[in-house]
DNA sequence: TTTGGTGT
């Protein structure tokens, strides 16, 4: 190879090099731009690297998931809601099977289960907020976690249903993190399995007001077992309890006093959420 | 039905 023809060469190198790095660079700045969006001060992390807290983030329209590989389930979903003037959204779609999370999860792993397909990002709240795509990604089946009838048709949809009709409108805007909850020793519950999909025994949803100087919060732990005409109430924790219970570190760009500020205890003062708490829900 | 499964 002539001494022209190795410099030629080496500039090509130099310059895929370049689009490489912008490249990636681009990607990454709109990926962190994309999570910005959808998780407040910093997607869930994990408190100690784990194989149970590890999580993958898969992007959707509206919401994040974190991925769990071991779980065969999503550890937490991200997202942001408002109040909204039009309450119709599109009919339900379809549910779809998520190739991203190479576990074989259909539409049909459940049927049979005594289990339901319980959404984790609310097929409403979303499809009201970010629109048809959105809630068309709603249905995907990483967002779904095993859930007792009773809790998804009743409680858990109360809780849903006071978000958006009782929460956002006293607020500009919310962030919601919610996820399910697996008993402390993996082993104990490894094998305890709708298809591949690990069974969590209960569930948690964290509701943030995003105010940059006095951020409130309110956060909720609902067993797999209820009835589903509970007050709402009996359920409300501390953030610092759901990330005991999940491993999980919520809002980490807080600074350290602001953390413990929002997450060390249960603080519902602006929330009235004894308005709330006894409405029946739709479908008893 | 702002949640779903079952059976056709």
């Amino acid at each position: 190879m002539s001494f022209l023809r190795w410099r030629r060469q080496g500039r090509r190198v130099g310059v895929s090099l370049l689009f490489v790095l912008v490249g990636s660079g681009l990607w990454q700045y709109q990926e962190r731009q994309h999570r910005d969006d959808y998780a407040w001060m910093g997607v869930p992390s994990w408190e100690s690297l784990t194989p149970t807290s590890f999580h993958r983030v898969l992007r959707n329209e509206g919401y994040l998931v974190g991925w769990s590989d071991v779980r065969a389930g999503a550890l937490w979903v991200s997202y942001q809601v408002e109040a909204v003037d039009d309450a119709s959204i599109g009919s339900r779609p379809g549910f779809k099977a998520d190739w991203r999370t190479l576990w074989p999860i259909g539409t049909d792993s459940y049927s049979g289960s005594g289990y339901d397909r319980g959404h984790l990002a609310p097929n409403y709240a979303i499809a009201a907020v970010h629109g048809r795509g959105a809630q068309v990604d709603t249905f995907l089946m990483s967002n779904m976690s095993p859930q007792r009838p009773n809790l998804n048709r009743q409680l858990w949809q109360r809780l849903e249903e006071a978000v958006m009709d009782h929460f956002a409108p006293r607020y500009d805007r919310l962030q919601v993190v919610t996820g399910p909850i697996y008993p402390e020793n993996f082993m104990d519950n490894a094998l305890n399995r709708v298809g591949f999909v690990e069974i969590p025994e209960a569930f948690y949803k964290i509701i943030v007001s995003p105010h940059p100087e006095s951020p409130r919060a309110l956060a909720f732990i609902m067993p797999q077992n209820v009835q589903g005409n509970e007050p709402l109430d009996d359920y409300l924790v501390s953030i610092d309890e759901v990330e005991a219970r999940t491993g999980l570190d919520f809002f980490h760009e807080l600074s350290t006093t602001r953390e413990s500020a929002l997450e060390g205890a249960v603080q519902t003062q602006g929330w009235a959420i004894e308005q709330v708490a006894n409405r029946p829900g739709r479908f008893q």
